[in-house]
DNA sequence: CTCATTTATTATCTTTTGTTAACGAGTATT
DNA sequence: AATACTCGTTAACAAAAGATAATAAATGAG
């Protein structure tokens, strides 16, 4: 990949701090940047009908994200976007990606490589995971993919990202801590 | 969209027929093509540690499918993807697609349109499904979504689908037809 | 049509999960 | 320091799911 192009890309990326408790996308919000995280945590999360938050996805150092709803199909986010930490991240909108892409074909390589693949590696990943593992297997694989992310945030988000309630999650932890 | 570019486009597809019962796409293939299902049925799967078949995906009529392994990381397929119907496909290989997309932004839009989008979509509302529903409801949301496939197919690939065993579906749907 | 095979259902039993509520530990607030 | 909150754990019970086996129904092959 050509160092110009590196350049050109850094110029189009804006940076911004949140301070932990910030929503960076609001439900509703359409938004197209997508979030590159240099530090921090960020949760996606929404209410159901029955007025609880639900987790849908954490975010930790390294992960890109984006209101995938309105940068796929151009409509408001489902979810809301938060941060759980003190978090720095990198930005750039898909407009201005697009248009480097369009008119660059290491963009487009750049496009493709950070942006499809990583995001469609972990919906693939993940359904994987609902498929083929149990809940304990499930958390267990968690752990194992997402090392820096477990230890910082609450039990209860892990859960809902599993897609189990937070007290089954506990007896899954604590199976588990009696098999060792 | 510029009629020349569908032209063009329809130029770089091959058709394929296959009978039912046959491998489209094998386990540990290295195949990039890019299948659009113009008549029939496609299942993937693949044969866990205890030798079971287990189904990871069903396509019909208008769907897309690929080996997403190869195309997007290189590596051999992990599922196996049979016909269980005789099967008409359209086909392309991604350097075909992907250099009709640098040449010419209309394509990247086809690009992008055609497979990020569908691909991710469906992964992402799968994930939904995980995360929000239970799997009674996972079950009815899947009738609504693709009623062509429930009909034509054993209900224990549907079971694998939606991550629960055989036995369990059958107990689910007698569930539901008492509560009508 | 008949027989063999596959698939779906049902039953039984065990395990896990959901639900709700209670409790205690830890944080945060005032 | 006292109070209120949040979070994880535990308990108790009901509901659901997994495992296994038996049976019924459907499908396919000859």
């Amino acid at each position: 990949m050509n160092i110009k192009f590196l350049y050109k890309l850094l110029r189009n990326l804006g940076s911004k701090t949140f301070e932990k408790g910030e929503i960076i996308i609001d439900e509703a919000d359409k938004i197209n940047n997508v979030f590159y995280i240099r530090k921090g945590l960020v949760r996606s999360y929404l209410i159901n009908e029955k007025g609880e938050e639900i987790t849908f996805q954490l975010f930790a150092e390294r992960q890109i994200f984006g209101n995938v709803h309105t940068i796929l199909f151009n409509e408001p986010s489902k979810f809301t976007f938060e941060t759980l930490e003190n978090t720095k991240v990198y930005f750039t909108d898909l407009k201005t990606f697009q248009d480097l892409s369009t008119s660059n074909s290491d963009f487009l390589k750049i496009d493709n490589a950070i942006f499809g693949r990583q995001i469609l590696k972990q919906a693939f990943q993940r359904i994987d995971s609902f498929v083929f593992l149990s809940p304990e297997k499930r958390y267990q694989q968690y752990l194992k993919d997402y090392p820096n992310i477990i230890s910082r945030v609450p039990d209860k988000y892990i859960a809902n990202v599993l897609g189990v309630t937070p007290v089954s999650l506990s007896r899954i932890r604590k199976r588990i801590s009696k098999k060792n």
